[in-house]
DNA sequence: TTATGTGCAAACCGTTTGCAGCAAT
DNA sequence: ATTGCTGCAAACGGTTTGCACATAA
């Protein structure tokens, strides 16, 4: 995505686009997979060396609330953070280089409804990610 | 689950069944949620009151790589611990409760083959939680 | 008796916070 | 000028580890 509207879509919630917050978006955005706020920090700092590890959280966690970004969880808890897209989409990690891609196709209806019938829950939310391995690892693979 | 079936397991797979452990797989089996590492030392000091906080670590640590017991995850990172009953499972927490219920039923092989085409990645894990409100409580919230 | 497991306390590490100074509007 | 943001360094809280002692086999 490109910096310019990066920073519109920050004016836009009233968010004011400083040096630090861009530098953490273009971070986010030039990473092909989730980063942990040690990662951001550290590709952050090419574009503002003074960057400190406190301002990545504090903008993680604000950049979360308006919807700037989300979180990305597996089975081991947070594997890191990537830019939100789409609304609602779903994600698929990487095992081997971490890339994260979003989907949009999530059709579970049926598992939902047999849950709720298997243990009486009305369920409100879920929460899918999958995990497997992108195009690019599977091609270096071959040719190990 | 009986005191001496879990121990029994233990036995089964070379894991001796020490008052500790025994007393951490009692508090689980006790629990109707998730229990955190805290709240695993707090229930178990009632069978065993000298276990140390370092051991619970351990334990969990030990069951879970062995499958005695399985980390419940939700959007917010690690939820707790519990008992692991059927194999893969997946689990609905209750968002004003916390007690956790296991299903089986869970067919994902259509949306698996759709966000396999969608990001050409090759799946190989999916993971999967939903939240929603169990019965008990939605009994209570009818009243209030 | 020997291999394991445990309690304790200290070390660790990622995250959060208070505060004084700085920057965007 | 005002309000909000940031860097720094210290505090925090959950988790892990080293070690001497205890315990199950």
């Amino acid at each position: 995505m490109d910096i310019q509207q990066l920073k519109a879509r920050l004016r836009m919630r009233g968010i004011r686009p400083t040096r630090q917050r861009m530098a953490v978006l273009t971070a986010l955005s030039r990473a092909s997979g989730a980063l942990t706020p040690g990662q951001i920090l550290q590709e952050a700092r090419r574009e503002y060396s003074d960057l400190a590890l406190a301002t990545v959280y504090r903008t993680v966690d604000l950049l979360e609330r308006t919807g700037g970004l989300r979180r990305i969880h597996g089975v081991d808890g947070c594997e890191g953070v990537v830019l939100a897209t789409a609304a609602h989409g779903h994600h698929v990690r990487c095992s081997r280089c971490g890339r994260v891609a979003e989907f949009r196709s999530c059709d579970l209806e049926g598992t939902m409804e047999a849950a709720a019938r298997e243990t009486g829950f009305v369920i409100d939310h879920h929460y899918l990610e999958l995990t497997g391995v992108c195009s690019g690892c599977r091609r270096e693979g071959q040719s190990t």
